[in-house]
DNA sequence: CATTGTTTATTCTCCT
DNA sequence: AGGAGAATAAACAATG
């Protein structure tokens, strides 16, 4: 077999989808949202094998980000230099690797029709409040078919952001569920950035000219181990990458603060089995994988998984 | 003109 | 086998 020994793996594919290297991303960024070439930049820093053929994953991830409903587009403000918009997640996406794969969903995240529109011509404007009712959990469940409801402007990004911050003052607890890739999700609850539903109220206020206590500044990228560790946060990490036998990087996290460090990363390729152990009711400083599916998701994982015999490998991320 | 976005179509892979 | 998510290709429109 390859030699697992020095960078024999670094540039093998990364066991990650365009979409989960987008988020990551995104993730990753103080603000939450990134233009597209930065999401370029982010992932050929760490993933070597992304620093050929660009050409070709570019264009793919492009055409996921304007594909799939969970990102969207972040109208730059006048003030700022550069082209395109800023691509953030959508709030509602939830969970999106709930099921431990961070190469596949178990289900795309897709709005009704209503919300598509909305969505997507309607640029900066003031707050509406929102579809479905915010009674108890919405079910991350979007169905495609169904519309017809909600004030159909409702919000583009932006927009949202009187809802967003209903999820992160008002309600959010309850049935919110953080990204797998939002800080919170990964380091724990001492984190100052509020996250709504995943999307950063201070950013996009920031970003729109608000004044917003700066912040978060290094934190971030500890989440993932399976990159090279560099830049702007904490900067000077020579970038190095090592995959380790399942051709995930090995490559550490940055300390930080906390001492906490950062759960041993979601493995990628498969999701737990729910044996034993599975599944614990893991503390808050899990694995991003478990934890962000919050407490709904946790229920409603119920049967499909548990034929999963085959994978008879570990998963490290559960491992704490 | 190069980037950034959208969109359609085809192929691949994994999961029932 | 079939379905669904994802990767890849390619053809443009839009924009700075």
């Amino acid at each position: 077999m390859p030699r697992p020994g020095k960078n024999s793996y670094s540039d093998q594919k990364p066991p990650y989808s365009y979409i989960s290297l987008t988020a990551m991303a995104i993730q990753s960024s103080a603000e939450k949202m990134l233009p597209l070439s930065d999401i370029y930049k982010f992932i050929m820093d760490r993933f070597p094998y992304y620093r050929e053929n660009t050409q070709r994953w570019q264009n793919s991830l492009r055409h996921n980000l304007s594909f799939n409903d969970c990102f969207i587009k972040i109208p730059r403000r006048p003030d700022q230099p550069g082209k395109g918009s800023f691509w953030a997640l959508h709030p509602d996406c939830g969970d999106m690797f709930e099921n431990g794969s961070f190469l596949r969903r178990r289900k795309r995240f897709k709005l009704m029709r209503a919300e598509h529109a909305a969505c997507k011509n309607t640029p900066v404007l003031h707050s509406y409040h929102h579809h479905q009712q915010h009674h108890h959990h919405h079910h991350h469940v979007h169905h495609p078919g169904k519309l017809g409801m909600g004030p159909p402007e409702y919000l583009g990004a932006v927009g949202r952001l009187s809802h967003f911050q209903s999820y992160a003052f008002g309600g959010g607890q309850a049935g919110g569920f953080k990204h797998p890739f939002a800080i919170e999700s990964l380091i724990g609850r001492d984190y100052k950035g509020v996250m709504a539903g995943g999307l950063p109220i201070a950013s996009v206020m920031h970003h729109l000219g608000y004044p917003v206590p700066t912040q978060l500044g290094g934190v971030v990228n500890s989440v993932w181990p399976h990159m090279s560790v560099l830049s702007e946060s904490v900067g000077s990490m020579p970038v190095s990458s090592e995959y380790s036998s399942f051709g995930v990087p090995v490559k550490g996290l940055c300390p930080h603060p906390g001492g906490q460090t950062m759960p041993a990363v979601p493995l990628p390729i498969k999701p737990t089995p729910t044996l034993g152990t599975a599944v614990p009711s893991l503390p808050l400083s899990a694995a991003p994988a478990q934890l962000c599916s919050g407490a709904p998701s946790v229920m409603e994982r119920s049967t499909t998984e548990l034929t999963e015999g085959k994978n008879g490998s570990l998963h490290p991320s559960l491992l704490l």
